[in-house]
DNA sequence: CCATGAACACCTTGTTCATAG
DNA sequence: CTATGAACAAGGTGTTCATGG
C-alpha cells in the first residue's frame, strides 16, 4: 500500500528544471508569476518549450518548502493597485539555492550524457 | 470529455526512448524481452539509469502496434523447453522504423539543446 | 528460478475553476 | 482583461500480481 516508489532515473523532471531557472531569475532581476512564465516562454520558444501557469507556480511554492526563496507582495511598477507577488532570497537561501544548483548541474551533465550516448548508440 | 492534452515540450518520454533502442537491438541482434532489458540495463547503469521489466515490454507492445516489430515465438537458445518472444521487423516495418528513428533524432538533438542551454544560462 | 503480460497505484503535469484586482 | 492559486483529471511509469515453463 504505501510503498515508495524509486525513482528509473531517467531524464530529470520539468518541475526541477523550472527551479533551477527561477533561482537564476531572481538572482538576477525582481519578477512575479506570471512575467517569469513570459520570460520563459519567451526563452524556449525556439527549442519548442512552452511551460504552463501552474507548473511555474508550483515551482515556486516548492522553492519556498525548500526555504530557498519567499514571497514579497508589491504594488506592480506604473501600476497603482495592482499587487503582484515578487520573490526574493529568504534569510539562509541563497546557500541552500547554491546547494540545489550544484546538484542539478550534475543532473543535466548526466542527462545530456545520456542524450549523446542515445545518439551515438542508434545513429551511427 | 475526450480532451486532448498539449504536451507542453519538455523533455522527450522514456517510452520513445527505449523504443529507439529497441528498433536499434533489433536491427543488430535477436533478443527476447528479459534479455533485452539486461542489456538496456548494463548499458545505462554507469549513468544511472536502471528501466523496469515493464517498461521494456510496454514499448515492445507499443512498437507491434506501430506496425515496426512482429514477435517470434521460439525455443530458447540451448533450452529445449523454454519459449520465449524474439522480435523482428514487420513487413513494412523497416520503412516505419527508419521514419521514426529519424523524427527520435530530431527530438534528441532538441532535448540535447534544451539541457545545453539551461546548462549556459544557468552557469555562467 | 525465468519469462511474459496485465492490473494497479502512484506521480507528474496539463486543464479548469475560483478569487481578487 | 491580469494575476495567483488550488482542484481536478489525464498521462506516464514503477510495483505488484497472475500465468506458465
Amino acid at each position: 500500500m504505501g510503498e515508495k516508489r524509486t525513482p528509473s532515473g531517467f531524464l530529470l523532471k520539468q518541475r526541477a528544471f523550472l527551479k533551477l531557472y527561477l533561482i537564476t531569475l531572481t538572482e538576477q532581476e525582481r519578477l512575479y508569476g506570471l512575467k517569469l512564465l513570459d520570460v520563459l516562454r519567451q526563452e524556449f520558444k525556439p527549442l519548442g518549450y512552452r511551460p504552463n501557469h501552474s507548473e511555474v507556480y508550483k515551482a515556486l511554492h516548492d522553492l519556498i518548502e525548500d526555504g530557498i526563496l519567499k514571497q514579497v507582495k508589491q504594488k506592480k511598477e506604473g501600476m497603482k493597485y495592482q499587487e503582484v507577488v515578487y520573490y526574493r532570497f529568504a534569510e539562509g537561501g541563497q546557500e541552500k539555492a547554491k546547494l540545489y544548483k550544484r546538484q542539478l548541474k550534475a543532473e543535466l551533465d548526466r542527462c545530456a550524457a545520456l542524450i549523446r550516448k542515445a545518439i551515438e548508440d542508434n545513429y551511427s
